[in-house]
DNA sequence: TGTATGATCGCCT
DNA sequence: GGCGATCATACAG
C-alpha cells in the first residue's frame, strides 16, 4: 500500500477509533487551521451515515482508500470534511466538527466575516468556511499538500469525552461523538 | 439559555 | 418532491 496511511493516526481502524485519536491533532489547509476538538464517526452499517445502503455518486470517496477527505454540502449551504478511514469497502469516516484555531487566524476571520475566535471553527460548516475547504477538496490525500497533519505534542494527552452525535434523526443514541475534554471551542457542550 | 425559523440545493426515492 | 452529518438571526423567558 502506497504512502496513504499517516504516521501517527492508523487510519485502517474503525471510523470510532480514528475519531477519538484524531482529537487534538492539529489539521491544516494551505497553513491555515488549528487543533481537532470535536470529532463523529460514520460507517457502512451505521443508519445515519451517507454510506448506509452502499456506494452512491456523492459518497464513492468515503468506499476508496482510507486517509483522504470527503466533503459533502449540506443543507445547501454549507461544506463539511470527513476523514476516510477502514480498508477499501468499508464506507467509513470521520466528520471534522470542530477546531481549535490556531494558524492563520487572520484569513479565517476574513473568510468567516467575524472576529470571535470562538466562532471561528466551532461546526463542520464553520471549520470548511474557515479553511476555505470546498467540493474541489474531496478526494484529496489529507497528510500532503494542501492538507497538512501535525500530531499532538508528545507527552500531552487529549483527555476525550464521548455522546451522541449531533442533528441526525437515526442511530440518535449510538455514543460516536468525541471532544478534547473542557474544550471552549466545541460546537455544543457534552452533557 | 433556550427554542423557532428561513436560507438553499444536491442527492435519492 | 422531500429531506438533510448546518448556521445565523429573532424572539421569549
Amino acid at each position: 500500500m502506497m504512502n496513504t496511511t499517516s504516521q501517527f493516526i492508523d487510519f485502517y481502524a474503525s471510523s470510532a477509533d480514528v475519531a477519538r485519536s484524531l482529537i487534538g491533532v492539529t489539521v491544516l489547509v494551505d497553513g491555515v487551521g488549528g487543533r481537532i476538538v470535536e470529532t463523529e464517526a460514520y460507517d457502512h452499517e451505521d443508519p445515519a451515515s451517507h454510506t448506509f445502503g452502499g456506494p452512491t455518486r456523492r459518497n464513492r470517496v468515503m468506499f476508496g482508500p482510507p486517509c483522504r477527505a470527503y466533503i459533502y454540502r449540506s443543507y445547501g449551504l454549507h461544506w463539511c470534511l470527513n476523514f476516510v478511514c477502514r480498508a477499501d469497502g468499508h464506507g467509513a469516516g470521520v466528520l471534522i466538527r470542530a477546531l481549535e484555531p490556531l494558524s492563520g487566524v487572520d484569513i479565517m476571520r476574513t473568510r468567516r466575516g467575524l472576529d470571535d475566535v470562538r466562532l471561528l471553527c466551532s461546526g463542520p460548516g464553520r471549520v470548511c468556511q474557515a479553511l476555505g475547504i470546498t467540493d474541489e477538496h474531496s478526494g484529496l490525500q489529507i497528510d500532503s499538500s494542501p492538507f497538512q497533519l501535525i500530531p499532538s505534542p508528545p507527552g500531552e494527552q487529549a483527555l476525550v469525552v464521548v455522546g451522541p452525535r449531533i442533528g441526525i434523526s437515526k442511530a440518535k443514541d449510538v455514543p460516536w461523538r468525541f471532544g478534547l475534554s473542557g474544550s471552549r471551542y466545541l460546537s455544543r457542550p457534552f452533557r
